[in-house]
DNA sequence: AATAATTGTGCAACCGTTTGCACAAAAAAA
DNA sequence: TTTTTTTGTGCAAACGGTTGCACAATTATT
């Protein structure tokens, strides 16, 4: 069926070996030889076989890429589209291929990442997402199978991890100092769970750029919420019925944001004339929306950019040593704040 | 390193054969020797090397999956995600593996896909988009590659090719039927570029309803647009400026619904009040804007899995029958109508 | 008891490449 | 001219599995 390296071998008048090592553009096979050969697999329409290569090569040049489940995390959100257009573009400027997984929690009993790693068939892995005590997390790290984390492993593990992420804290601390720009204080901060190292970095930035500004910090002025709409619908209505409501909010994400947006609007009160409000992603929506919101493009693109780059790193190295690389993030002023 | 075939056999004493033969439960393996090689397995730890056994068996376990690069496309659409999910969840449960492939034109020869089809890293692709002329496609029917679409081909192919899609005539007869039976007439239409299968078949649903409850069809409450907010902004302004304003709007995307409504607001008149809006994708934004958009859910996951579905049956058929399969849509009431 | 069928296992070839080693022919050095 | 080096190619053994065939041991059939 499929043509091999022995038909273009015999055709060529020559050994396996040979066209083999006219493929890797060996320097000592002749000029003349290289010509032949590469006639045949012409005339052929020969393609090497990558799974021979890889078996014994022991390198699939591939890499692998979680993805996690939770819907909600990728509904509103062009972030997965958007890195893993990052990952495939700088894969393949390599030559490499994406595996996708897509965690799962309906698998009998192991991951479809574990078995892709088990199987041997990607050299490689990047995590899209990570979760403290992560299954998969720890798997790659007891195998010390090579891995890439986009977003910051929490505190114990940041130094032992390869990962991508963006500043928060500085891109937090540009929001804030935005809004105090705006002469809008007291300023609120609606977060996402407290229990991710996203949030505990963006709540460090607000309150360095506070600090920076002579602006005491009041926790009454912070809300932790799930990442939901009702979430930050929820800590809006809180901030608004106590005494002394803040005049500009950042959301540590834009589904926070809507919902307060909605919180805000229906106490009949005007964005940004009364309240501003800026978040963090950059969803589509956020254009769309009257007035359009204010964002934080976090660059999910380069995110999965960078990831690979640094995946591949690790991959030539032999020996681990760790890296974080970090991403900037950009603020698009619309009219919001 | 890895642990291979070889040491568990000598671990529990039998060759090789026998462990494979355990391993792929070969009837005539007795529950003895069973017992054995499951504990040397178990022991040490042994996962079979899926590109060993690829190159044997010639079938890789694996589907590739091609998505446009055009950003615009997946930026505000949780399409690809979802469908993506969909794929994943079928592949998973048969054990195969998802091979990805963002089509990127700056690859100086071969698409990555054509590479990885070539290489003979996958036994089968999915395509999630259609272009008309596209050269992947082509490629994949030229090589007798066995395929899916999601969404229909072009009327010339889409007898000789295997195909999931939406009922998007069904669809848009739905989505008109329901703004007459709010009274509103006349229904304008905006729809994308009419090269498009989608586009047409949408059109289509939109004249079966009007000459079903004996309304005449204009062409002048009909505008073509690409697919953007600005498009469906300029098609609606000219609908506006006409004599004849339609007082209810069918878009066939909700970026044009979006472009639309801006259109509207613009001119001052209210939705639902004095024109009402429906349109495709049920995108996430559509619940948040106000009031919240009507939108038609494609269902994206199902369209994922169905079309894995069909792949899988292809590459056990031998015999290369074509098949359509059609995923039900669903309409999403919200507040524009 | 002799023959046939069944059961359980191993041998060895194969899947399509790569690559260390050997070796002949040609070129360079002595 | 002889010896050494370089150049170009092939042989055969991997890589880690699978599977047809052979064959001994057991069980069933006559």
């Amino acid at each position: 069926m499929k043509v091999t390296i022995k038909e273009v071998a015999k055709l060529a008048n020559v050994s396996p070996s040979t066209v083999s090592r006219v493929i890797s553009d060996n320097s000592r096979i002749s000029l003349d030889t290289k010509k032949k050969v590469n006639e045949a697999m012409k005339e052929l329409g020969y393609h090497p076989n990558a799974i021979a290569r890889s078996l014994v090569n022991k390198s699939t040049h591939t890499i692998g890429v979680v993805m996690p489940k939770s819907a909600h995390l990728s509904l509103a959100n062009p972030f997965f589209p958007e890195a893993l257009r990052g990952i495939s573009a700088r894969a393949n400027k390599k030559g490499f291929f994406v595996m996708l997984s897509v965690e799962d929690n309906e698998m009998d009993k192991h991951s479809n990442i574990e078995n892709i790693v088990r199987a041997g068939v990607v050299d490689g892995v990047i995590m899209l997402y990570y979760r403290l005590g992560d299954e998969t997390f720890n798997m790659l790290k007891d195998n010390k199978f090579p891995f890439v984390v986009v977003g910051k492993p929490v505190n114990g593990n940041s130094n032992r991890v390869n990962y991508v992420d963006n500043d928060n804290i500085g891109a937090a601390y540009e929001a804030t100092t935005h809004l105090i720009n705006k002469n809008k204080n007291p300023i609120g901060l609606i977060t996402g769970p407290m229990n991710l190292t996203v949030s505990l970095d963006r709540l460090e930035g607000y309150k360095r750029a506070l600090s920076d500004r002579d602006i005491s910090y009041n926790s009454d002025f912070v809300k932790e919420s799930d990442f939901s709409q009702e979430g930050g619908f929820n800590a809006m209505v809180t901030l608004l019925k106590s005494g002394n409501c803040p005049k500009a909010i950042l959301a540590t994400d834009d589904l926070l944001a809507l919902g307060a947006i909605n919180a805000i609007k229906k106490a009949g009160l005007k964005i940004p004339r009364d309240i501003s409000i800026i978040s963090f992603n950059n969803i589509p929506a956020a254009e769309f929306l009257t007035p359009p919101l204010t964002s934080i493009d976090i660059n999910p693109f380069e995110l999965g950019y960078e990831a690979t780059e640094l995946l591949f790193q690790c991959l030539e190295n032999r020996k681990s040593t760790y890296q974080a690389r970090i991403v900037p993030t950009k603020l698009i002023e619309r009219g919001s704040c």
